[in-house]
DNA sequence: TTAAGGCCTTGATCAAGATCAATAGGCTGG
DNA sequence: CCAGCCTATTGATCTTGATCAAGGCCTTAA
């Protein structure tokens, strides 16, 4: 426990995390001065790994670095849903809750920034603007879970593969800054099961679609995972809805 | 404004509101004095009602003093799912943001009790616990929604059907005390459209799916407004996992 | 009293997506 | 190099829930 404070800055890497501010300071106002990395450790997990299982006690909570793990909740007789797609700066863990209520299984390799959470519980009694933060970050998440609904409850297989695509296509444009109005090409870092699972469909289903789009010439398919879409506007068309539909977490 | 303090006692009506604590101090701690009533004020709809639609700009925020409102979304060819269900103490807009991203439809007469959200910002910011209280509420509902996304994805129209009378029959356990495990009655305050809505079914899935339920005696209908279930764990059964599905809002 | 409209139920048919099944391609390790 | 495994694709068939359609019951209003 060093204690040391560091500034955190919009566009810098911060002295304790390896990531930009939103990334694991998604928890600050940029620019305000926090005593964090005491309390602060890393862990790494390969595609595959649980990270956490529903029902689980939980010590520790923290945000992804880098990588992709998703949220998912699984019935007795096996049949699984995700309930969440957390991607870098995304928060793991929940403040004030004894159990984690869902199974958090990393998608691709994925680092973690873990804090002890009685020690960032502590953190954030003391920090408003933090707690600030907390809540408004969640009531995002509440939201993107109720646009969610809108596309498990209502829309075709082909409309929610077009959506799943629109959002990841939309997270590449966003993090490499390019406008999403031309062609894009994006990475897909999920198998056909964890799309299948996200979705409400089967991966017979998902690979079908896929298909039928490539077919189509909405999508261009370098390899099964990574994507090019020649005219983003249609494949918006193919989502059902004009909203952004912003699910990430 | 008259600005006048009052102090919430768990079990006790509130000088100001004209329900129990829960109920519209959903956002004090228990025994906290809180100056609340200078900025409140009450308004009832009748059913049907849309309280406010996707989009609008908001200066209000409040809760559901009594009744039921429902929080849904529409694709523009009309399709809708709904994604929440207000019951009373439950939170009706957001702090800090502009527009309610949901349509808000009172399904039975409703009260809501409310606030100008711009006083009430302005409480939050000088009430550390108060916060506090938003972000437990904010992620309890965030946690129903997921739990509700599993149903939307994963269960069949049965299953649907079983865990929503599950969880009205749960809800109107607690208010009256009762112990859910015995026979009990309770009412069912949605047309079997908001039910088709709330399930992602159609009103003829719904309407088979309860005489068939009925048919085998899981549950008994009075009217068509109000059921009663001999054996609540056999309801239970039919919902497809042991969780409790909370789905409140 | 009858007419009209809203809500619910039930039946017949249809189609989207699930299920079952076979095959192909890519990696990994021997 | 090939065997074994994992992931994805594609086809054939089946099932669940949607759609289309008719009629019943209850409430409200003329």
């Amino acid at each position: 426990m060093t204690g040391s404070t560091f500034k955190i800055d919009q566009n810098v890497r911060c002295s304790a995390c390896p990531i930009r501010h939103r990334a694991v300071c998604a928890y600050c106002e940029p620019d305000e001065v926090v005593q964090l990395d005491a309390i602060k450790s890393y862990r790494t997990f390969a595609a595959g790994d649980t990270i956490a299982m529903a029902g689980d006690e939980t010590s520790k909570i923290g945000s992804i670095v880098s990588g992709v793990a998703t949220l998912s909740r699984t019935l007795p007789d096996g049949r699984r849903q995700m309930v969440g797609l957390l991607l870098p700066s995304d928060f793991v863990g929940r403040p004030g809750r004894r159990e984690t209520p869902f199974d958090v299984v990393a998608a691709t390799e994925t680092t973690l920034c873990l804090f002890q959470k009685r020690q960032f519980e502590a953190l954030i009694a003391s920090t408003p603007s933090l707690e600030r933060r907390l809540l408004d970050m969640t009531l995002d998440e509440l939201d993107s879970a109720r646009e969610w609904m809108l596309l498990l409850g209502r829309k075709t297989a082909r409309e929610k593969i077009a959506s799943l695509l629109a959002i990841m296509a939309r997270r590449d444009a966003a993090l490499s800054k390019a406008t999403p109005m031309d062609g894009i090409r994006f990475s897909l870092p999920l198998t056909r099961e964890a799309m299948a699972d996200y979705l409400g469909l089967t991966i017979e289903t998902v690979s079908r679609q896929i298909s039928k789009l490539k077919k189509e010439r909405i999508i261009v398919l370098e390899d099964a995972r990574h994507i090019r879409v020649p005219d983003f506007i249609s494949l918006l068309n193919e989502a059902g809805d004009d909203s952004d539909g912003g699910f990430i977490a």
